[in-house]
DNA sequence: TAGATTGTTAATCGATTAACAATC
DNA sequence: TAGATTGTTAATCGATTAACAATC
């Protein structure tokens, strides 16, 4: 029964669907059809039956797509309908802001442990989570039945910790650290590259600099 | 002089070669071929030299690409040889983190400022940097020819201040908001959506899941 | 029933990979 | 010169868009 592959590009959207599809709940809108979501979303019906098709036919003919109903679905395809025990490596600034962030119980994230190796930090409380040394970092994931780890640490420090928690049988790794984690074909990472993303911005600034440069240097060669 | 669009994609590997070139440097390594490369990164050689041809011919027959050459003609295509100056806006963890991480410096982005409306955290000093009140924004903006802004706040707030930004002049939102920015065509948007990246996680585990337990069906298939 | 809108097939477009002549 | 490796063209692959019959 070798289901078809989905695209990681569909995968990809299905999120900011589940976004949308939420809004739109919280606005008190029932039904939807795949052209007056393609105009909200800026893009096409086409690409967003397609997109649903995937998974099956969620959508009725005449109708378009129940609201409630299309977003339950989506939430089961993500799998945010079931719980995810995680731990966050690096108890820093980023791993505080990943803590307090308040909708990950909303969507089956259940933060189970903080972890760093600053003694300052280790004992310390953040929203009733307590900050523990990494030493404990195996013996808590295999007890607790951690099955995500998002990691915020520095990127040396990356490959063991990634190591470390592959061997107390981790299945995913968020990573943060500026670096390509290496692990066996079972464990899943998603990587978030903050400077890659700036990196990008910041070509994306240079060239829309370039552009509005050309467009001036042309419109004063008409006027000469 | 209407030089031909590079696609995203092109644009979102840049930053990944980029990060390479950096670590064979640090290693000494002085020239690569593309297809060194390629097994590194886990790409197509082909692929990469389809890339970096997009921008020019930066490598030679017979030898390969000057790493130190590469390195720099990169910097200079994403614009991180010059000097970007950026606010941030909401001071809590997030920003906080982002203000905190060093790099940024080297890579050419400043930060000028950070910009809060918790009366606790305004006049606090993050990395030699005050936090202001976000009622100064636009003088402040315009004052120091800022022209990215990080916003690091909740989804709620972040259209009011997006439009504040515009209207003060700012040339590129790096966006950390849950929620879509809408802005004129001539302002850029890099979006960072955590709880998106983090939903693609989720199904990755579960399509991970799925496929190890479709496995150990089909194994006990045969046993039997 | 008539109108609306999906699900799905076909057409188009773009991106990746393969191949190889050019050339260091 | 011989070997290596690029730059670039051509072939393939995949993703997006268009079109329309099916059907609510």
């Amino acid at each position: 029964m070798a289901e078809k592959e989905i695209s990681k590009a569909v995968i990809a959207r299905l999120p900011r669907y589940y976004r949308y599809l939420g809004e739109l709940m919280e606005d008190g809108v029932e039904r939807i059809s795949s052209n007056d979501l393609s105009v909200r979303m800026k893009v096409t019906a086409s690409q967003i039956r397609q997109d649903l098709n995937n998974f099956g036919g969620f959508g009725q003919q005449g109708y378009g797509y129940n609201v409630k109903y299309l977003y339950t679905e989506i939430a089961k395809i993500l799998g945010i309908d079931r719980q995810h025990n995680i731990v966050i490596i690096g108890a820093g600034n980023l791993g505080q802001a990943i803590a307090n962030y308040a909708n990950f119980e909303k969507r089956g994230f259940l933060i189970k442990g903080m972890f760093d190796i600053n003694p300052r930090l280790i004992g310390l409380v953040v929203r009733g989570i307590e900050i523990r040394s990494v030493d404990d970092l195996e013996q808590f994931v295999r007890d607790n039945d951690v099955q995500i780890a998002a990691l915020t640490i520095p990127k040396t420090k990356a490959p063991e910790i990634a190591d470390r928690l592959v061997s107390a049988g981790i299945k995913a790794i968020w990573n943060f650290a500026h670096t390509d984690l290496v692990v066996p074909d079972d464990v899943v990472v998603e990587n978030v590259h903050l400077s890659e993303s700036l990196m990008r911005l910041s070509y994306k600034v240079c060239s829309m600099q370039d552009k509005a440069e050309e467009e001036k240097a042309e419109r004063e060669k008409g006027k000469s």
